[in-house]
RNA sequence: GGGUCUAUAGCCAAGUGGCUAAGGCGUGGGACUGCAACUCCCUGAUCGUUGGUUCAAAUCCGACUAGGCCCUCCA
C-alpha cells in the first residue's frame, strides 16, 4: 500500500507498526453546524481509506473524535464562540447543539454509505486525558502559564515545523486584520492547552483542573483521544488539508513530547470541494447540504461517485454541471450492472480483483478502481454470474449501492392500471394513432411512471 | 511576504522514463424507434510555458506562468 504522506512530502509504501494492523484516527467534525458536502469529502475518503484497508486484509483500528467543545467562529465571521453562537441562534444549550448536530452528522453519512467508525468519542468526554497530558507537559518543561491559561512552548520542539516545512522567520503572526494577537504568549506561535482566561467569558462548557476552572484548547483533543484509545504509536492520521498547520503541527508537538518519542508515521491529508470563488463556507455562497442535494433531486451517492472519480489528495472544483455528469454517469452504471443476469459459475475472476487491489494500493486510486468497474463490466472472458460477484467484492470498498434493489414496492392495482395503459397505447400504436399512444405515455410520465419500448416490448419504470 | 500542493482533450481523470497517451461524462455523426427515451457503434489531446538530464520524458531537474490550501477557527 502507497499512501501521499505529508510527513515526507512523498507518495510511499506503508509500514504498519504491527504488520497487518493498521491504527487509524480521522479528525471529526465540529458539531456546531450542519455539514456541507465539502466537509463530507473527507469523511468520503476516510471511508474508502478504512475499507480499502480491509478489503486488502489489514485489521483497520479506527478512533474518530467529535468536537463538541467551543471554538471560535470561522467562515468569515470573527472573534465569536462557535457553539455560543449556535445556542444563541436556536436558543438551546452548547451540549444540546452538540448532540443536534452529531444526529444530523451521522445521518448524512448514512446517506453517503459512510460507515460510522468503529469508535468515536467526544471531546468533551476525555478532559481527564487532557489534563494528564497537560500536567505532564508542565512537569517536563514543554508548557508554561501566563495570564491565568497553559499554553505549550513551541521552542522547546526542534521539529515543530517539520510537517507544514515552514520557519519561525517566515510566518506571519496574525495575518489576518481582523485578528488580535494573544500577548501572553511566549513565542506568537506558542499555543493554548487549557485556558481559564479567554476571551469568552460566557463559556457554558467548562471544567475543573489543578490551573483552575475552564476549558482546552482545540489541538489537545485529538492528541488525547488518539493516545488514549489507540495507544502511544499510531500509523496514519488523517484531516483535511487545512488541518495541516496549525492543528496537526501542535498534534505532533504535544503528542511527541508527552510520549517521549515518535507518535504517528504517516499523515494523510484531503483535499478540498471548492465552489468556483475557493474555499466553500458555510457562511458565503450556497449552503451546499446533502438534504439541499436530496431537494434539488440529487442521489447522494451520485455525490459519492463524484468525489471516488478523484483524487482524494487533490483540489475538486464544484459545480452543478459536474454533479449532473456524475449523477448521469452513476445511473447509466447502475442499469449496466441491472441489465446482468445469473447465469453460471463465478470463475476467472482473480485478475479482476487483483486489479482492483492494485488500484486501492496505489495511493488509494478510487478513479482507477472504477475504472476497473468498467472493465469487469465490458469484460468478455467473464459471465454474467462472475461479474455480479465482482461488482459485489468491489462495491464493498466503492459503497455505491451498486446491487441494491432499488425497485419500489408497488400495489396490484397501480400495476393494473399501468400494465392496462401500456396495453391502451399499444392498440394505439397498431392502429397509428400516434397523438392517442403519446398522450398516454405523458399521462403516464406525469404520475411518475415512465415508459420505454425495448426488444422485449414495453417496459416501465417508477421515478 | 512565507510555506505547501496542483497544472493531461469542453468536464472528471488514468498514467510513477520506452508499445498507436486508459476509462467515464458531455458534444457531434450513425443504427434502432411512428417520434422520443433506453441501448449499441463511430467521434476528440503531442500532456500550462520554457530550458535541461537521457539513446528515450506527460513522466526526472530548474525557471516562469496560473490556480488551490495554510500562516485565528474551518473538512
Amino acid at each position: 500500500m502507497k499512501l501521499n504522506n505529508t510527513l515526507t512530502h512523498k507518495v510511499e509504501e506503508f509500514i504498519p507498526n504491527t504488520p497487518g494492523v493498521v491504527k487509524l484516527y480521522t479528525c471529526g467534525p465540529t458539531v456546531y453546524h450542519y455539514a456541507h458536502i465539502g466537509n463530507l469529502r473527507t469523511y468520503i475518503s476516510e471511508d474508502v481509506l478504512e475499507k480499502g484497508f480491509k478489503f486488502l486484509g489489514y485489521k483497520v483500528d479506527r478512533m474518530m473524535n467529535i468536537t463538541d467543545v467551543g471554538h471560535l467562529v470561522g467562515d468569515g465571521d470573527t472573534g465569536e464562540d462557535k457553539m455560543l453562537v449556535a445556542s444563541a441562534r436556536e436558543h438551546k444549550s452548547a451540549y444540546d447543539i452538540a448532540k443536534f448536530y452529531t444526529e444530523a452528522f451521522k445521518k448524512d453519512c448514512e446517506k453517503l454509505n459512510i460507515r460510522w467508525p468503529d469508535n468515536v468519542s467526544n471531546a468533551t468526554d476525555n478532559i481527564d486525558k487532557y489534563i494528564e497530558m497537560i500536567s505532564k507537559l508542565l512537569e517536563d518543561g514543554y508548557a508554561y502559564i501566563s495570564n491565568g491559561n497553559v499554553y505549550f512552548d513551541t521552542t522547546k520542539y526542534t521539529k515543530y515545523y517539520d510537517l507544514s516545512g515552514r520557519n519561525t522567520d517566515e510566518l506571519m503572526v496574525a495575518v489576518r486584520e481582523d485578528i488580535k494577537e494573544d500577548t501572553a504568549k511566549k513565542n506568537p506561535f506558542d499555543f493554548g492547552l487549557w485556558f481559564t482566561n479567554s476571551k469568552f467569558n460566557n463559556q457554558e462548557m467548562q471544567w475543573d483542573s489543578p490551573w483552575g476552572r475552564g476549558y482546552p484548547g482545540w489541538h489537545i483533543e485529538c492528541s488525547g483521544i488518539s493516545i488514549k484509545y489507540l495507544g502511544e504509536k499510531l500509523d496514519i492520521h488523517c484531516g483535511a488539508e487545512d488541518a495541516i498547520f496549525p492543528h496537526h503541527t501542535n498534534e505532533i508537538a504535544q503528542s511527541e513530547c508527552f510520549l517521549g518519542h515518535k507518535w504517528c508515521n504517516y499523515w494523510v491529508h484531503m483535499g478540498f470541494l471548492n465552489d468556483q470563488e475557493g474555499k466553500m463556507s458555510k457562511s458565503k455562497g450556497e449552503f451546499l447540504t446533502v438534504s439541499l442535494l436530496e431537494e434539488k433531486g440529487y442521489n447522494p451517492l451520485a455525490y459519492r461517485y463524484l468525489c471516488l472519480n478523484s483524487y482524494y489528495h487533490n483540489a475538486l472544483t464544484f459545480s452543478y454541471s459536474i454533479l449532473d455528469g456524475a449523477a448521469n454517469a452513476y445511473n447509466k452504471l447502475l442499469s449496466k450492472i441491472k441489465s446482468l443476469k445469473q447465469d453460471g459459475e463465478v470463475k476467472n475472476t482473480e485478475k479482476y480483483i487483483d486489479m482492483f487491489k492494485e488500484a486501492i494500493e496505489n495511493d488509494l486510486n478510487t478513479s482507477s478502481m472504477i475504472t476497473t468497474l468498467y472493465d469487469v463490466l465490458k469484460a468478455d472472458d467473464l459471465n454474467d454470474t462472475s461479474k455480479i460477484y465482482l461488482v459485489s467484492e468491489f462495491d464493498k470498498v466503492l459503497s455505491l449501492d451498486l446491487l441494491k434493489d432499488d425497485k419500489k414496492e408497488i400495489d396490484n392495482d397501480l400495476e393494473k392500471y399501468i400494465l392496462d395503459k401500456i396495453e391502451e397505447r399499444k392498440e394505439a400504436k397498431a392502429n397509428k394513432d400516434f397523438a392517442k399512444a403519446d398522450s398516454i405515455r405523458d399521462e403516464l410520465l406525469s404520475k411518475g411512471i415512465e415508459i420505454k419500448d425495448t426488444r422485449e416490448g414495453t417496459i416501465y419504470n417508477i421515478l
